[in-house]
DNA sequence: CTAATATCAGTAATGATTACTGATTTGGAG
DNA sequence: CTCCAAATCAGTAATCATTACTGATATTAG
């Protein structure tokens, strides 16, 4: 026995499956207490890093300084806009050659990639919007 | 007149330059002091910001919590071992292509993308070091 | 040379995340 | 069903990287 259930780390797994932008520790948070009022934060973060470590979420580095979480596992691709700051996914063909390409002259065993894409949303580029 | 010259600042950059790993803003701080003892590690990040912002340096993020900084600003990626977390530069092809690949379905757009590799380096990888 | 101001050293503050602690919850054994 | 060991919790303190603030110093145009 290592691993206890836990109504906490439930609803959280559950607030992030039912999310498809990638929210913070702090917006889980936020969200969950309206379940369990509370709960704390170091709870939130525990559970998160379990859960990630488990492979039932993943974390995300976006380089905003902040992690997100994602509990859609599956291989897939991230957009960061860089005006409104919103994540959304990218379903887009697979782009695991780069890791052949990056290992051609490489003196080492290359294991994998971290890649997201940045730019202006679709709805941060509406046209003419103002004035 | 908007920017001065500062000994600190030149000496930071030196200092970058002379080196083909990717320090961080710590690692930094501990070299400069050798040439200037009274430095403060808030001059050293005030100034490594500065320096990127004029494009003369990158600050990259590698997911693991800590700023690198390069002095190379030309294009290229970076590999990280996971082992010892030694960052090394990769001269690889050109990968931009992954950014046309990621706007084929989206809806927006998509101006770059951040991409780092990670393994283990050559010299962890060494056959039969230990037992 | 001098004055205006960018920069500095030193230190305090911030923000995200992790660690600690005594109380509570969970779940297998009896 | 009850009991207890261990996992988890809430609350709080600590950590770590980075940024902001302040009075003193260095730089540079005129």
């Amino acid at each position: 026995m290592a691993i206890k259930y836990s109504r906490q780390r439930q609803e959280i797994k559950n607030f992030l499956m039912s999310r498809k932008d990638h929210p913070t520790a702090d917006v889980v948070y936020m969200n969950v207490r309206q379940q369990y009022p509370n709960i704390s934060l170091g709870t939130v973060y525990r559970n998160l890093t379990l859960l990630a470590d488990m492979g039932e979420i993943t974390r995300l580095h976006l380089g905003d300084g902040v992690d997100h979480f994602d509990a859609d596992t599956s291989p897939h691709y991230h957009f960061v806009c860089s005006k409104c700051g919103q994540v959304m996914d990218l379903h887009m063909n697979n782009i695991d050659s780069i890791v052949d390409i990056a290992g051609m002259n490489f003196n080492g065993e290359i294991q994998g990639h971290i890649t997201y894409f940045y730019g202006i949303c679709g709805n941060c580029n509406e046209p003419d919007d103002e004035h």
